[in-house]
DNA sequence: GCGGATCAC
DNA sequence: AATGGTGATCCGC
């Protein structure tokens, strides 16, 4: 009888984190057979876009919420968004059972039907120290987030009084709004007659909501310049994307303040120890000195906060007005989280100490956690998991409920510590061994979206169209691969996606070539399909690409520096490894930069790699625990670091494979 | 390796 | 009446 457990009220409208045990008005399931105890559908946070950017605290939601429904009641694309509810829905429901399971055959063998939690948390123990204990000690990460980014270059080459109007980029579909939109609860990706109907009727008929063409041609030309104005605090900055950049200022704030240096020999300095040009190296050892000096020097953390502060200042200069925001913390996705608290133009420091982490974290909605989307925000709060701090509350819980990945990412997030893939210190993949491809890309695509209901001959040719296009972007970027997938969107928004690796030695990049697999595809698509073959979008990409495979095959001979090159996690435990093996150029080069730049500490590579969820899976078994701690003493009495340091053996050994 | 899902910008 | 494009990762086969 699921009617037991816990009836968890659908999350409606869950704003905020102060908002908890939302009692829903009873409507859930009456009837339900077992399932649904986790749906009432009509307005969940899934199909609702969430008021929770930046500028649109405090507006009128529950109004907003109606138009948006309003306008969107009974559309295809809504009966589909409301399709992946329902499917999101069961798999809530499948993890209840899954709980209730454990709580009832763990209260047959312990009369205590929770204690398996407490046990979980002490297993949990040895890991969440060893990851608060690797953390980085200084906030030098730093996240720039443009504010507004396209609307604003737009903006700027007009009249002042627009910005006062509201207004978006983007017609059919919109792609920024300006504040002044915002507070109509108009949003980036909501479709552009909404946010006409948005603003029409909150404003009473006084406003209309202004549509500006994208132009992607200005905001890449600005792009470059921010790029340049930031790259004077860290040539290593990663551009996440058009308006982002992820920078590590250790090596700035070393210099500038600890060492009192002017800006521009700072910046000379720094030029000359990037990537770009390593072999001034010797040069820079010399200016610099023992690097171990300075880089435990302590500087105030007001001081780097000034710093970011004059950053933002020649972003502004640099760009004719163009305001960011930005976060500083001790890793990226602090960083992150803090760039959009003070947006817009803004910033937010986050103090390195394990309780001023706990304390900006904790409070926050676990939706504030890059990579927390709606689908995760929707299964935590159905197990009454709304803030950070339930995260870690219900650790125990969370390891028994998700995947490998998803535990391990959780149980970071809910110490304030991951970063994966947002590091700018993570291996890049360039240069090294890849002769065509670019960095470490990893697929490329190109799809398009039309009126459904095309004819055959239609259809086909635009399949060619997107080919051609694909094939010309791979020839611009020397880019050939293996595998080639074809996505098929239906007219119901069902999307249907077909694979094909090509034999071993051809390769793709040719457009004709491209056609000849595709149309075969997109005829056997056609051919399986039940129901009418109604398309609006054809998509095609290219994947597994010539050269990735190069790189990683002649490693089998455990040259260090290849080895550091194809493989993060080696690199990432450096100070562990490297320092006993390495000597080679490439080595010392890397060591530098990391060293250098103290990407703060050992990075994630190793608690990434441990396997925490498995010790609570049922497979396993909970009897598991004790051989599980055992264990780790056992590693550790023969060496400190394996059980948690220890590179991913698949990662090494799948190297040469496949291909 | 394949196909579906999720997530971010 | 009407809801994008690009790239990545994870999971279960």
């Amino acid at each position: 009888d699921s009617g037991s457990v816990v009836p968890y009220p659908s999350l409606v409208a869950q704003s905020e984190s102060t908002q908890r045990n939302t009692s829903k008005s009873g409507s859930a399931s009456t009837a339900a057979m077992g399932t649904s105890s986790s749906s009432s559908s009509s307005a969940s946070a899934l199909i609702i876009s969430a008021c929770d950017k930046a500028g649109m605290e405090g507006i009128d939601r529950t109004r907003v919420d109606e138009i948006i429904m309003r306008e969107s009641a009974g559309s295809v694309y809504m009966k589909q968004q409301q399709k992946r509810d329902q499917n999101v829905n069961v798999k809530i429901d499948e993890l209840k059972q899954k709980l209730a399971a454990k709580d009832y055959s763990m209260a047959s063998i312990n009369s205590n039907a929770t204690s398996w939690r407490r046990a979980g948390e002490h297993a949990l123990e040895p890991i969440i120290d060893e990851l608060v204990q690797s953390r980085p000690r200084r906030s030098t990460c730093v996240v720039v987030d443009m504010d507004g980014f396209y609307i604003s270059c737009e903006l700027l080459s007009r009249p002042p009084e627009l910005g006062n109007l509201p207004c978006c980029v983007g017609g059919n579909m919109i792609t920024t709004s300006n504040y002044v939109a915002r507070r109509y609860g108009v949003r980036a990706a909501m479709p552009g007659w909404i946010g006409d109907k948005l603003v029409e009727e909150l404003s009473n008929g006084k406003e209309r909501l202004i549509h500006i063409p994208s132009n992607f041609d200005l905001y890449t030309r600005k792009a470059h310049i921010i790029r340049g104005a930031l790259a004077e605090y860290d040539p290593n900055l990663r551009a996440y994307s058009l308006d982002e950049a992820y920078l590590d200022i250790g090596p700035y704030v070393d210099l500038r303040v600890g060492r009192g240096w002017s800006h521009e020999r700072v910046v000379a300095t720094l030029a000359s120890t990037s990537k770009h040009s390593c072999e001034d190296k010797e040069h820079v050892d010399e200016e610099v000195g023992n690097e171990e000096e300075f880089i435990h020097c302590n500087v105030d953390i007001s001081a780097i906060a000034a710093v970011v502060k004059e950053m933002r200042e020649k972003v502004k200069v640099a760009t004719g007005g163009l305001t960011c925001s930005a976060g500083l913390a001790s890793n990226f996705m602090l960083a992150k989280i803090a760039s959009d608290q003070n947006k817009p133009n803004g910033q937010k420091v986050v103090g390195p100490s394990h309780k001023e982490v706990l304390e900006f974290v904790h409070p926050l909605s676990v939706r504030k956690v890059p990579g927390i989307g709606r689908v995760m925000e929707k299964m935590l709060n159905a197990f009454d998991i709304h803030i950070v701090h339930d995260l870690y509350k219900e650790r125990a819980l969370v390891q028994f409920l998700f995947k490998p990945a998803s535990a391990r990412f959780l149980l970071r997030a809910s110490l304030g510590w991951s970063n994966d893939s947002l590091d700018p210190s993570a291996p890049e993949d360039d240069e090294v061994g890849s002769s065509s491809s670019a960095s470490g890309q990893k697929g490329i695509s190109k799809e398009r979206t039309f009126s459904a209901g095309k004819s055959w001959e239609e259809l086909n040719s635009k399949l060619e169209d997107v080919c051609r296009s694909l094939s010309q972007s791979m020839v611009e970027k020397n880019i050939k691969a293996h595998t080639i997938t074809l996505k098929v969107k239906l007219h119901t928004f069902d999307v249907i996606t077909r694979a094909k690796t090509m034999p071993r030695g051809i390769v793709l990049q040719n457009a004709d070539q491209m056609i000849v697999e595709m149309t075969e595809m997109l005829l056997n698509v056609k051919r399986q399909h039940k129901g009418t073959f109604s398309v609006r979008l054809l998509g095609v990409r290219c994947s597994n690409f010539q050269g990735d495979e190069e790189r990683s095959q002649d490693s089998g001979q455990m040259d260090i520096s290849k080895f550091i090159s194809t493989c993060s996690p080696i690199r990432a435990s450096h100070n562990s490894l490297v320092h006993s093996t390495g000597t080679t150029k490439m080595t010392s080069r890397i060591e530098k930069k990391v060293d250098f730049a103290q990407k703060g500490a050992q990075t994630d590579a190793q608690v990434k790699n441990t396997d925490i969820s498995s010790f609570f899976s049922k497979e396993k078994g909970w009897n598991k625990v004790e051989e599980f701690e055992t264990a780790q003493v056992l590693d550790s009495g023969t060496n400190s670091t394996h059980a948690l340091h220890s590179v991913d053996p698949g990662n090494v050994s799948s190297v040469p494979a496949s291909r």
